[in-house]
DNA sequence: CATCCTGTCGAACGTTCGTTTGAAACATAC
DNA sequence: GTATGTTTCAAACGAACGTTCGACAGGATG
């Protein structure tokens, strides 16, 4: 019982941490003083810091990614035989299960998700592997369904602006309204989403062929 | 002389250190180690880990940011008198000067850029701060005559996103090519500044503007 | 020559880190 | 009751951290 308890309070004040400082800044001391919770517990229930990290974060991205597949296949049910898919609602499949689940689960899950793909910390490679051999394989061709002029590699490119824009997004958006003021009103879930939503799917659909040969004359002023 | 050889390469290795680590993970006696130099003369030079890195932020950060602005008056006076600049040619200046002068400082640069916003390490409130407040806004307010539909709001966003896929992309190309293997081909700084511009031309001019009455209804399961 | 300033260097300071240990506390089964 | 397995706890481990200190070398200035 106390045993399970325990566990989760780790879990929880290991997410915070994480979002708040990333996990060179996290502190097995900080954790389990903020879940109250004897040091050693942590490497009794995980076993070392790398494993606790590693369980906080797969607890919230296995759902978030479970739903981001099930929105992508409601997306292509309604869209069978031969009608493409229009590129919003793949993106946003892509896009909405990481705010809208996040926000559910609390203000710091979204925020977690984000360091950590930024920092990268070690012990990450192997899970972010995986999971982007698997959804970012999966998007990557809902995308060129959605836009046949894509290429795999173009796929792949544009996903990589879209991690880069969602990531960035939900963990800054506290600086940006402290450095912009009242210009930069706080926004509500569902509008970050729309405004992300939007930016994306025109970002994607802006795709132009890149033809090989042809090499761009770059106009002066700007030039390499 | 010595001083200045002892202190420029205290400025390199910090810079690299800073892009493969981050701050948090930096340690002055791997920074010294590298740089050849004693522990000591960090202290002594810079006056502490936190100075040590912003001047080596700085170093790199001032020359790309005037880049930055002169690019973008030049746009701007080449489209004078009522004439709209065009949005991709906004978006970069903001975006080429990062790319293409960190490739002239060396591969390191850019990752040290990335790092530092997404870690955000306390001593870069201030230096972000100003420069958002500078750069920021003077960039909102061209994004803006590009595209007169944008609210001051909907410019920030905009340059919001664009910061996030900027840096996420610099950052990561690495991980994406083993994940993606030989779908996800290594890029030219062209090719990647040329996607890139694409990408955030597109979501600006995505732009749809906002009726703030009107709340719009979210079809569970797919889009809106 | 002696003096001063600038840099370098090795060594140590006090903290904090992740991890381990061994014993106590607890629940469960016989 | 005793025995068994699980969980908590205080304490300590060695290592690494940023920083500070005093001694020492080198060249410029008097």
């Amino acid at each position: 019982m106390t045993a399970d308890d325990t566990r989760t309070a780790i879990l929880d004040a290991a997410e915070t941490l994480l979002a708040e400082v990333g996990y060179a800044g996290m502190s097995l001391r900080a954790v389990t003083q903020r879940a109250k919770a004897n040091l050693a517990s942590v490497n009794y229930h995980f076993g070392s810091k790398a494993a606790l990290a590693r369980a906080a974060l797969e607890r919230r991205a296995r759902p978030v990614d479970a739903e981001r597949l099930r929105q992508l296949d409601l997306v292509e049910q309604a869209h069978r035989g031969g009608k493409r898919p229009p590129v919003r609602a793949v993106v946003r499949s892509f896009v909405a299960p990481v705010i809208e689940l996040s926000s559910e689960f609390g203000t710091s899950t979204c925020s977690m998700f984000c360091r950590l793909i930024a920092e990268q910390p070690p012990f990450l490679d192997e899970v972010l592997t995986e999971k982007f051999a698997t959804i970012g394989r999966r998007f990557a061709e809902a995308l060129r369904r959605a836009q046949p002029l894509l290429t795999i590699a173009d796929a792949y490119w544009q996903l990589h602006f879209m991690v880069g824009a969602l990531t960035h997004t939900m963990q800054h958006v506290g600086m940006w309204q402290r450095v912009a003021g009242p210009d930069f009103s706080p926004a509500s879930t569902d509008e970050i989403v729309d405004r992300l939503c939007a930016f994306c799917a025109g970002g994607v659909k802006a795709h132009e062929p890149r033809s090989p040969s042809r090499r761009k004359t770059r106009s002066k002023a700007t030039s390499r």
